[in-house]
DNA sequence: ATCGAGTATAA
DNA sequence: GTTGCTACTCGAT
């Protein structure tokens, strides 16, 4: 017998010749080396809910006997359990192999009798992880006897006989990044069937570098030479086996560089076995489609970019370069991709070129991960589910992970999947959402904004809010505002009060650890990736717990619930509102869970009070905080209407920081020249508080425009492609460049961003709407980009500070103050 | 003028 | 595979 303690990091099961299913926890030791630790003893099941009048003993009999091919039933188990926090009992019933989890939960659901099968869906491998509460990067503690395992590239295997999860936590894995070039002529994309890999590049800790390419070149660069493709493969495979890495990462590996190696493979014949166990790479079709290796943990930096930061960095692509530039500060090697096919024919030396471009892209990616690997870990290890899978994973899945985890602790059933029937269904029935305060269009001066800190979170905490705590009109229940539901009738719901649901209790947990860290992140006074990840990861799965409720592909659905949550939500900041009013406040706006006033004669001493006779009368856990002062804030009119635009705002604080929500200057789908012109013209209003030079700037703007100064890169508009070309209804200007490129052989489709400018000429949009790169410099249409873009953008601005509305148009009958701003 | 489709953003 | 709410453009009628 050993004892071992080591940090898991994958997790699957193999089958063994009787049979029978092994769990395999791979993972590293604290001296960093391999193990592998297997379990045989781990047996899959699943939950049967029967119905009410069914007799239990009797039934059990019918269910040990259920029997298909090789499936069987081993044992059937009574086990007190809650469904929705109603205590009921459930059978559990125990299979030899986890593939018989399906073939005998079908069965089931057959019998008479059974009112449900639970569980049945909840992947062995995951199973494990829960019921013997090992969480990955977590220290976990192992008692067993080495065993010999030939297939395994470990450095210990070991059976286990017991299993323990500790509290150290692991921050430092070995990472290697690795990136592919392909031959292209640059006019269309490289093609698996035809075009070589011609060139791998490595990038890993303690600066550890390999390119690999198979054309002698002379060069100073450190290069290895292979003979051909298939040997370049070769060492492909060769690099990642010495190198022993527990994270093999890549950006856009899922979508390509793995999938094109596997082709280019296949064509050789040769096996991609970097699994530990020198299993092949796998791709999994299932959702967007990933690619798994057996023992390593494999990561897509872009799938986790994407979702997870995505919010945060407010990128207009997701490109290596964009993100690099965002996280890093750092830009990708410049390649025209048009000659990578002629430099890479001609045998020449500027294939060093490639070789670095393609050595930096592995770089980045590698110093990408670096800056987001703590957020990775924090997630895996509040989730408690792999590493290459939370990467993977959107916020409502891993809230909905989180919930079976911790279910076990409170001993509920996991609610199943809906079917597409009952998915549909809840798509039918919509609820209504936040309130938004119809603001008053104007410049104002000292501005306090106030919001609620996590109103959703805080709500479903502080009401008790849960699927299972619904109960009839009671006088102790929490009683929601009264709702008025899809069919216009009012509406009420109660939460009990006597006992505490599932997913308040959790999310108070999450709000108390969060308040926790962030006193500690407070007191330690210097940065604390590790906490200040955590801290964010705990914000985001509480936040993310509302828009759960309201998802029809939820587990835990349920539409009373987030209508309740909005309902609530509706009422405090409608009373927030009021009170301020009464108080003589001047309300400016109000949005969900802010609410802006301008102080006018009073002082931000008054509004802080303000904010503590507020809180005094919130429950626990409901808090109103200043969000900031700011010394003015613009709030402009609907476009052709008298009322103020909602969600359309800028404000400046004291420190000169923009703060500007809604307006194009944040849009992608406007040009630059206009977004660019309305950012400036905002800022001229809001810093130096001066409408005339804005005007002034504005133009000189508009002039440049019409005598075509401007470059024309500046008037491109950039629209996302939403579905696939011939799925259109209605083709506007985005859609019909898109025609043009895909005649043109570039690769077009959903979620491509096209860019395209409005060019000289007869007949409507899409018809003048050209490929920048096919556009001489003097082409654009100034008159479109004034009237549709420039003016727009810039009119309401001006309009709001109180000059008429056609003080831009020059065509117009000219106002007096048009002739004193345009001669 | 008015409407629907389409896109994007706020919280 | 989070929700709802708002605002705008473009094209069709």
């Amino acid at each position: 017998m050993v004892d071992v303690q080591f940090y898991p990091i994958e997790v699957d099961y193999i089958t063994n010749a009787f049979g029978k299913a092994a769990i395999r926890i791979f993972g590293v030791a604290k001296d960093r080396k391999r193990i592998c630790c297997i379990d045989r003893n781990f047996e899959p099941y699943f939950y049967i809910i029967l119905k009410k009048e069914a007799d239990t003993e009797g039934f059990i009999e019918d269910i040990k006997a259920l029997r298909e091919n090789d499936s069987f039933v081993k044992e059937v188990l009574i086990e007190d359990k809650k469904n929705f926090n109603r205590q009921i009992e459930a059978l559990k019933v125990v299979v030899n192999h986890p593939a018989d989890v399906p073939v005998i939960s079908k069965l089931a659901k057959e019998i008479d009798g059974v009112e449900e099968v639970r569980e049945n869906d909840i992947l062995f491998a995951r199973r494990y992880l829960i019921d013997k509460d090992i969480i990955p990067l977590i220290l976990c503690n192992v008692s067993g006897h080495v065993i010999k395992d030939e297939s395994l590239d470990v450095d210990f295997a070991i059976e286990i006989e017991s299993i323990k999860g500790e509290l150290e936590d692991l921050n430092e894995l070995s990472v290697l990044s690795f990136d592919i070039e392909t031959y292209t002529t640059g006019k269309t994309y490289s093609n698996s069937k035809k075009d070589p890999i011609i060139s791998v590049a490595f990038y890993g800790d303690d600066g550890f570098k390999k390119i690999i390419t198979w054309k002698k070149i002379d060069t100073e660069l450190d290069v290895t030479f292979a003979k051909n493709e298939s040997e370049l493969i070769n060492e492909f495979i060769k690099t990642i086996k010495e190198y022993k890495p527990s994270c093999l990462i890549g950006y856009f590996t899922d979508g390509f560089d793995f999938p094109y190696l596997i082709d280019r493979a296949n064509l050789y014949g040769i096996k991609l076995n970097i699994g530990i166990d020198n299993s092949n790479v796998k791709f999994n079709k299932r959702g967007m489609g990933n690619i798994k290796i057996n023992g390593i943990a494999h990561i897509d930096i872009l799938r986790f970019v994407k979702v997870i930061m995505g919010g945060s960095l407010q990128l207009e692509n997701y490109s290596l370069d964009e993100v690099a530039n965002a996280l890093l500060g750092k830009r990708k090697n410049e390649l025209d991709f048009e000659k990578i096919g002629l430099v890479w024919d001609s045998n020449s030396k500027e294939i060093e070129d490639i070789l670095e471009y393609n050595l930096k892209d592995a770089e980045l990616t590698y110093e990408i991960f670096k800056v987001i690997s703590f957020d990775i870990y924090e997630i895996t290890r509040l989730i408690g589910i792999l590493m290459d899978e939370v990467a993977r994973m959107s916020f409502g899945q891993l809230v909905e992970w989180y919930l079976i985890r911790r279910a076990k602790d409170f001993n509920e059933l996991i609610p199943n999947k809906p079917r597409f029937n009952e998915k549909s269904d809840r798509l039918m029935h919509t609820y209504q959402g936040a309130f938004v305060y119809q603001p008053e269009p104007g410049l104002y001066g000292e501005i306090a904004v106030f919001d609620f800190k996590s109103l959703y979170p805080s709500i479903i905490v502080a009401h008790n809010i849960d699927p299972g705590m619904i109960s009839d009109e009671d006088k102790n229940a929490y009683e929601s505002p009264v709702i008025i539901n899809e069919n216009g009738k009012e509406e009420k719901y109660y939460f009990k009060h006597d006992e505490y649901g599932f997913i308040p209790s959790i999310i108070k947990d999450l709000i108390l650890r969060r308040n926790r860290i962030k006193d500690i992140i407070k007191k330690e006074k210097k940065e604390d990736k590790i906490l200040e990840a955590r801290s964010y990861i705990l914000k985001i799965v509480a936040n993310a717990t509302y828009g759960m409720f309201g998802y029809s592909g939820a587990r835990w659905y349920s539409r009373e619930c987030a209508a309740a949550i909005t309902a609530f939500g509706r009422d405090y900041i409608l009373k927030t509102i009021d009170s301020a009013k009464k108080e003589g406040y001047h309300v400016i706006f109000s949005d969900t869970d802010s609410i802006a006033i301008a102080l006018e004669n009073k002082t931000k001493q008054e509004a802080l009070g303000f904010i503590k006779r507020i809180n005094s009368s919130l429950p626990d856990f409901m808090e109103l905080e200043l969000e900031n002062f700011y010394s003015r804030g613009l709030f402009v009119m609907k476009k052709n209407e008298l009322e103020g635009a909602k969600k359309k705002y800028a404000l400046v604080d004291e420190k000169g920081k923009l703060k500007i929500r809604g307006f194009e200057t944040i849009r992608r789908d406007w040009s630059y020249v206009a977004k660019e012109t309305q950012l400036k013209v905002l800022e001229i209003i809001l810093k130096d508080n001066s409408v005339e030079k804005a005007l002034e700037y504005a133009k000189k703007v508009i002039e440049d425009v019409r005598k075509k100064k401007i470059d024309i890169k500046k008037m491109t508009i950039r629209t996302q492609l939403r579905k696939n070309i011939g799925s259109y209804d209605s083709i506007g200007p985005h859609v019909r460049v898109a025609e043009d490129m895909k005649k043109k052989g570039v690769p077009v489709g959903s979620g491509s961003i096209i860019s395209y400018v409005i060019v000289e000429g007869k007949g409507i949009i899409r018809d003048k709407a050209k490929l920048p790169e096919d556009c001489k410099p003097d082409e654009y249409d100034a008159d479109y980009y004034l009237n549709n873009q420039i003016i727009p953008a810039l009119k309401m601005i001006f309009e709001a500070v109180g000059y008429g509305k056609d003080i831009l148009m020059e065509n117009k009958e000219q106002s007096k103050l048009d002739k004193f701003f345009w001669g």
